[in-house]
DNA sequence: CTCCTCGATGAAAACCTTTGAGTCGCTAAG
DNA sequence: CTTAGCGACTCAAAGGTTTTCATCGAGGAG
């Protein structure tokens, strides 16, 4: 018997040492019922004394899996490395599919090359399914995996019908409403919002909740609200023209960590107190920037790593075909409460 | 003949279609030489018919290379997405690689058990090949990974002996002597530098920059220059002490626009006018942070898509098994000026 | 004692591609 | 006229795993 020192063992050589066949090999590392305790332990036995590896591909051909999970983001490049959110859920997926010993390929799709290349990937059964990030209106990226045969989990609400989607979303809505809430319960009288670009669902729960916090009708909103398009520089743009608007206004709910670092921004140079003038809330409790303006930001916390370890839990049961109790799932927000409000 | 319409079309439906054998198909698909244009033409013609894409898991069984790669971090989670420089890093990985039709698996290694996971992961043959982002000394992910008979490249220097080592390295020295130069160009005598952690060769490589423009010895290093660790808030307490330390000082280089960041903080809450009582130039010229500073920020520019794109135009030549020129590339670095010096 | 049942196992097919060896029809060289 | 060489193909093996189906032996029922 001829043993090749250097390459790698393969289920036969670990069925031969264990004196079983390979399908018996196979069903130990399995985990199929069907096997004796005597066969399990020295297949077993056999696989740590080789070091055995099962080849991913072997696998991937006979399952018609192939291990691997696409994670798609069709936000701008630019905007994926200026807001440490991102960061946050890269990481997130990163994580949770490692766990599941799933491999991940992040894409990040957004011109027209890019959604080509990515629905010639997808079509070509290179993953077995997808988690995707693609919060805006009309997203390209949403119609393309909307068409494929593939199991895929959505972070927050797509636009368009979520008929039969699924998805893992913040309880956008409600936090806004905590957020607001608690600058009325400190007696603020004018209470204005910068908010995220009306392009996103979530801007628009956030904008919702705040609306239905103070029964705000449509004209209401036209003067009390300022879109800050979820960027630092939108943020204190937004909080300049609310400043020129609004005279008195004493609180600010900004849907956004890094709008609100803006909007602090603004509001010092305008000579504003925070938050003895104005009080401000942000939203995503982003640490690095909630810790780190001055004062402190109050926050809504949304958390991402829940969520993405969520979406990834739910993809996982799609591929396994087990039911999902609800297609659509909601994770609540907290309120955290530090000095600016 | 019967052709079931719903599954993935095989090389050998195209073959048929095409009036050739499956080899022939296949050796069109590779671009083999010894074809007739005729049944390249064919060929070529009955994969767009049928919307062929080739099996990723049996080219893989056969050809032993899975068309993967891994990029690898093994930089703390917190600091990963704090500091949008590694966002910047995954973003260029992630397409750089698409852009050669390579799947990228990211990890990010950190505790024990990440480490024993990437072992087994890189071990197991689950990719031809990794980017190693590694820079603190003795990295555990860097021995685990040398010892593999497995291609990789690194980012910048890792700690240890080069021998061998492939990796592409940003001129990190010349850069602060740049940076220095320039401060004393600008007529400043008592210029201090925030370094990076000195663990790391990157910063070492930039305090030797500074030391060198200066002609310090170690007395002077050990009186001008303080740890300020790569974070903001490490850059602000060097800062401060360096105040306390270095009465006078008028100038400062720092080893990083996150950290220059928190040294602006510190200076002006100190009531020091930036330039004029005191300039400062940073290193990165990260934009999102380098622009929104005030004043914003004189760096030195590192090109991290750059020096990505490198690294894997570099691992493809290793895994093309084309001999490359230099094992060890060096990126230039050139001054940004803006308004802080 | 015979007939079944049942659990554990092995043999072999199937998954899809690449690739070395062999085929075939020619032309050019000896 | 033979033979070597050549270009374009085709054949078939190989690659490692899962899974279906058949087999085998033991034990229980009749």
């Amino acid at each position: 018997m001829l043993v090749s020192n250097h390459a790698r063992p393969t289920l036969e050589d670990v069925a031969a040492r264990a004196g079983v066949s390979r399908a018996t090999a196979s069903r130990v590392l399995n985990a199929s019922p069907r096997v004796s305790p005597e066969a399990l332990e020295a297949v077993n036995a056999a696989v740590t004394a080789l070091g055995y590896q099962p080849n991913r591909a072997a696998r991937a051909l006979v399952t018609r899996r192939t291990g691997a999970v696409a994670v798609l983001f069709s936000e701008p490049e630019p905007k994926i490395f200026d807001d440490p959110h991102f960061a946050r859920l890269i990481r997130a997926g990163a994580r949770a599919l490692a766990d599941v010993d799933v491999q991940m390929v992040l894409m990040l799709v957004h011109s027209p090359d890019d959604q080509a290349r990515a629905h010639r990937f997808l079509a070509g059964g290179h993953v077995d399914g997808a988690l995707v990030f693609a919060p805006h209106r009309n997203d390209e990226l949403v119609s393309i995996v909307k068409k494929l045969p593939l199991p895929v989990v959505y972070a927050g609400k797509p636009w368009g019908s979520l008929r039969g989607m699924h998805l893992v979303d913040n309880d956008n809505e409600g936090g806004a409403v905590l957020a607001t809430e608690l600058l009325k319960s400190l007696g603020r009288k004018k209470i204005v919002h910068v908010s995220g670009p009306l392009d996103e669902l979530s801007a628009i729960d956030r904008l919702n909740g705040f609306k239905s916090a103070l029964s705000l009708d449509d004209k209401g909103v036209a003067r009390l609200v300022e879109d800050g398009g979820f960027t630092r520089e939108g943020g204190r743009k937004a909080m300049s023209s609310l400043l020129a608007r609004v005279p008195g206004l004493d609180a600010v709910f900004v849907a956004s960590d890094l709008m609100a670092a803006g909007a602090l921004e603004t509001l010092q140079e305008a000579g504003k107190r925070v938050p003895q003038d104005v009080a401000v809330v942000g939203f995503d409790d982003h640490v690095a920037i909630a810790e780190h303006t001055s004062p402190p930001l109050t926050s809504v916390r949304q958390d991402s790593d829940e969520q993405v370890a969520h979406m990834v839990e739910h993809l996982m049961r799609l591929l396994r075909d087990e039911t999902v109790k609800r297609k659509q799932q909601m994770l609540p927000t907290v309120l955290v409460r530090r000095e600016s409000a």
